[in-house]
DNA sequence: CTTACAAGAATAT
DNA sequence: ATATTCTTGTAAG
């Protein structure tokens, strides 16, 4: 069997539903999330197929324990160096190695964004990149809205982006924008 | 290589 | 508030 194509998961059982962690066997390294509107995603995907269920590592575990003390509002430190980005194209992964600067608590638009990776012109291309955000959570892709302080997508659904962003004390107003006017 | 998208943004109506 | 137009990185053909 080829060793890049082997993987394990585990799954954390969270007030949003079950989520996945899926980690490359060879190195260890996260290799995709699946939020729990993915769940069919996951099911179909080539990480059931080819991997083993079951969490063998302390690294692994810590990260688990570490989502979960997120979802329960709490502020984490996650190394970046712990996923895989191989399979990322280069604009990806610095626009989702950017988006992992915005501190919790604050958002970001995806024309700013697009501005601090020098494409100022990109903003449709950043909501493209973190669209298929392959580590949401750890890359917290929830805090990008639009230029109009609205909420666009999230591939956990929009409800849980603003559930999210409220665990982190950002509010909204009857539009369900929010109200920060200080954006990162 | 060309085409068709999409979690954007600015502008006009 | 909605429609139009410009924009750009990918996946698919």
């Amino acid at each position: 069997m080829n060793e890049e194509k082997r993987y394990y998961y585990g799954t954390l059982g969270s007030k949003f539903g079950e989520i996945v962690f899926v980690w490359r066997f060879a190195d260890n390294k996260v290799v995709r999330i699946f939020l729990p509107m993915q769940r069919d995603l996951f099911r179909s995907s080539e990480y059931r197929s080819w991997g083993m269920s079951g969490i063998n590592n302390r690294a692994a575990l810590e990260l688990i324990r570490k989502m979960e003390s997120l979802l329960n509002g709490n502020p984490v430190e996650v190394s970046l160096d712990i996923v895989d980005w191989t399979r990322t194209a280069a604009f990806q992964r610095l626009v989702l190695r950017t988006e992992g600067k915005i501190p919790r608590g604050m958002v970001s638009t995806y024309g700013r964004i697009a501005l601090k990776v020098n494409r100022p012109h990109a903003a449709r291309a950043v909501g493209r990149a973190l669209a298929t955000n392959p580590f949401p959570l750890i890359i917290p892709c929830h805090r990008a809205v639009r230029s109009d302080r609205s909420l666009a997508g999230y591939a956990g659904g929009v409800k849980m982006k603003k559930r999210l962003l409220e665990l982190e004390g950002i509010e909204f107003d009857q539009k369900d924008r929010v109200v920060t006017t200080r954006f990162w």
